[in-house]
DNA sequence: CGTAATAGTATCGATTCCAAACTATCGTGT
DNA sequence: ACACGATAGTTTGGAATCGATACTATTACG
């Protein structure tokens, strides 16, 4: 085996580790690991993107085993599920302050914290190359990557001179507020293909 | 919020997607991805750690369930399983060549072509974050890191003159041959800590 | 020789998981 | 207006996972 290949097995099992051990640890929450995960997506997913299809998606698993995680949430009020108005068959769930209070005290936050060990260089070319990697993968797999509106192909910025920026986005068609661009999207394409 | 805690969290954000996508893939191999992930383990791991407690540790689950994991693998002849000799409680498991077909096809391969796209200079910095991240989460969840004996502190070479360096383990007290230096231990303890 | 620790298994109920069938709504084309 | 297929989401069933707990057997320590 070449060093090249060995470098690639040991990305493939040093991700697999981590992410092991992050998603693994619920802490005391009485939440299983599926539904951090789900809170999780909930609280960072744009109003378009906080659809039970697009957690199924997130979350690589089946629209019906979505459905009954995100039924378990909303039956502890961690979700509150309202039908849309314009498509009859979709409903948004937001996320509760009782989401939001128990967020706070993440399990997953150990893993920022050990990123923290990094310098800011060697943690900004980490999410770089992490961010080209999983566009790769997640086109091997035919899987949306998600992402944020800055590195999205669909993001329109409309250039005022005297005010702040507008945003709005091609594919849905409907301008953005300036921290909506922060959060996730199903619908993210990255500008440049693989990241 | 700063733009350092910014990039903690779309690291963590990432690592979790990427593990996420990589985990939950089976394909058509009529195995689970907990089920992958012992095969992987145990083919990749040395003859001190092939054993299910050294498994649970490793999946971050729980001794109870690595053994109903690898009792499956035993009934499907995917691992073998040896009473210790020297240790009458334990046993360690083999892969059978049944296993290594299977594994010559691994799901996982897909992430290990996808780091591809990186330089060979990119994916080696990512190895270095990642192996640091991984140390630092695993001591933050007193978890074993798990790793290999290079950069092990109970490896000990003996380098000779004309013939190949001998390896040996400090902490179990046997001999090592070069090639049982590449797999994962157990017992690993990284040279410098958190690296 | 007795006690504590360790390796592993067995059992329980809750949850996850996928697959498949199902309802309801939307979009398109005619 | 109507049929058709696509989409959003739920439901059901069976297998597997999961953590917790209790359990057996063996080893280590004193």
């Amino acid at each position: 085996m070449s060093e090249r290949q060995a470098s690639r097995r040991e990305v493939a099992e040093l991700v697999g580790r981590i992410g092991r051990i992050a998603y693994s640890f619920g802490g005391r929450s009485g939440l299983t690991p599926a539904q951090w995960t789900a809170l999780r997506f909930f609280a960072r997913a744009n109003r378009f993107s906080r659809t039970v299809s697009a957690f199924a998606e997130f979350h690589s698993t089946t629209r019906g085993t979505a459905s009954q995680t995100v039924t378990g949430l909303v039956r502890r009020d961690y979700l509150t599920r309202r039908r849309s108005k314009r498509d009859g068959r979709s409903a948004r769930l937001d996320v509760t302050d009782k989401a939001l209070a128990i967020l706070a005290h993440d399990p997953l936050d150990d893993l920022e914290r050990a990123a923290g060990v990094l310098s800011a260089r060697a943690r900004s070319d980490l999410v770089s190359s992490l961010a080209c990697v999983l566009g790769e993968l997640a086109e091997r797999r035919g899987r949306r990557p998600f992402g944020m509106c800055p590195s999205c192909r669909h993001l329109e910025t409309e250039e005022c001179a005297v005010e702040r920026p507008r945003y709005s986005c091609r594919l849905v068609g409907e301008s953005l507020g300036a921290d909506e661009t922060q959060q996730i999207c199903v619908d993210f394409s990255p500008i440049q293909p693989g990241g």
